[in-house]
DNA sequence: CCCTGATTCGC
DNA sequence: GCGAATCAGG
């Protein structure tokens, strides 16, 4: 027979928009619903009018995301007429810091990536952990933010603005 | 190098 | 309608 396999059946649609509803990416919804690929989850998704989903990870705005040039016509050279200016996106302004969203009660961080230096690669976030003279000493080891040397975590608490530190009057937070 | 979603376009 | 390839980014 031939047996198309699965595709979106109802249930599956069912599925697909209850787990992204609860938020969850693109690649654990495909592994959970099995047999399709994180792009084909994203692409039905949109096609369902799912997408715009403010919950991310950093709480940072969506990619605006340009439209791209179909291969065929970047093939065929640069395009006659010069892009229209594209709007400026507007400078999303930064999640302010508060002392409480990194007070170290407050912040669950992943310890089991704890690397020595010499296990520590560039995509690692390089936030120091522990007494530097010790022989425990070690790097977070988190996937690091590309272009930066801390993972998402360490960068918010290495680049408060200086408005913040002052006004939080605090030390060093401390090398947990 | 890991991951995220967004988009395009051949199928 | 589907989703790989690609893009843009954390």
């Amino acid at each position: 027979m031939t047996d198309a396999g699965p595709s979106w059946t109802k249930e599956r649609v069912e599925l697909l928009k209850r787990l992204w509803g609860e938020g969850r990416s693109a690649s654990q919804i495909a592994a959970e619903i099995g047999g399709v690929s994180r792009n084909a989850v994203i692409g039905k998704v949109h096609r369902l009018g799912l997408a715009g989903r403010v919950l991310r990870s950093n709480g940072a705005a969506p990619a605006p995301a340009q439209p791209r040039r179909a291969a065929s016509e970047e093939a065929r050279g640069p395009s006659p007429a010069p892009m229209p200016t594209v709007v400026a996106p507007a400078p999303a302004p930064l999640a302010l810091v508060r002392p409480e969203s990194i007070a170290p009660a407050e912040v669950a961080l992943p310890l089991s990536e704890r690397v020595t230096i010499m296990e520590l690669r560039e995509f690692m976030c390089r936030w120091p952990m522990g007494d530097p003279s010790s022989p425990d000493f070690r790097f977070c080891g988190a996937r690091s933010i590309t272009g930066l040397p801390y993972c998402m975590h360490h960068a918010r608490i290495a680049y408060q603005p200086a408005a913040e530190r002052k006004r939080s009057d605090r030390r060093v937070v401390g090398f947990r």
